[in-house]
DNA sequence: TACCAGGAGAAAA
DNA sequence: TTTTCTCATGGT
């Protein structure tokens, strides 16, 4: 069994399993949550979805109608709120143009996947993020805990390259929506308790004893 | 007070 | 082609 999948069965042993992780409803509130939480926290992408939900503009025309100014306020909370709302109102555009989900689950998977990243401020992982989680696509998502976790083990280069981190997994994995879900999850579970600071370090590290660095992802 | 968080695009080198 | 800069709030 290689690491990849030795760390894959260490994680949902420690943590137990993760499924229907992304918190959205439809597969349109992963597109928002995806524009939101870019280099974000997710607390402060619940506050700016919850003043979009007040406003009734959590629907792509709502917010391509709902004036710049007073949408990029309402995203204040989310952080980057003037670039956020420009990206949000340019995918929501693209969206309808593609027919909404309906019309994305009827393309071919890399055509909906070029589609989306033509858009300004859709990067590949925010587009795999709407391809993972609103569509049950399997790709997996690649993040800087991803990045961060698999380099530290000696598993990825130190180097940061998307698709490149993207294909060592789908090399290695079967491709299958939910175990993909369930172990980008997992990783963001790991990153969280054991890649910040003044958190449990090497030891605790439930990849410990299959790292070939002997460092810590801390 | 300083640092970090589930990026992406534009500008500069 | 690669590196650096910019966007910005809220929690610790």
């Amino acid at each position: 069994m290689d690491a990849v999948h030795k760390a894959h069965q260490r994680l949902r042993a420690h943590f137990g399993e993760r499924q229907q992780w992304w918190p959205a409803q439809t597969a349109f509130e992963v597109l928002v949550g995806a524009v939101l939480t870019q280099n974000t926290a997710w607390t402060n992408v619940e506050r700016a979805m919850a003043r979009l939900l007040e406003r009734d503009w959590l629907s792509a025309p709502a917010i391509i109608e709902a004036p710049e100014a007073a949408l990029a306020e309402c995203l204040r909370p989310s952080g980057y709120y003037n670039v956020k709302a420009r990206r949000l109102r340019a995918a929501c555009e693209r969206w309808i143009e593609l027919g909404e989900e309906n019309g994305l689950r009827a393309m071919a998977p890399e055509a909906a996947r070029e589609a989306l990243l033509a858009v300004n401020g859709l990067g590949p992982e925010s587009v795999d993020d709407v391809l993972l989680y609103g569509l049950q696509q399997p790709v997996f998502v690649v993040d800087a805990y991803t990045h961060r976790i698999f380099h530290r083990m000696g598993l990825a280069p130190a180097r940061y390259h998307y698709h490149r981190l993207q294909a060592f997994f789908h090399e290695r994995l079967p491709a299958d929506a939910r175990l993909f879900g369930e172990y980008h999850a997992l990783i963001i579970e790991l990153g969280k308790g054991f890649c910040r600071p003044r958190q449990p370090r090497c030891s605790a590290c439930p990849l410990q004893s299959i790292c070939q660095t002997g460092r810590s992802v801390t």
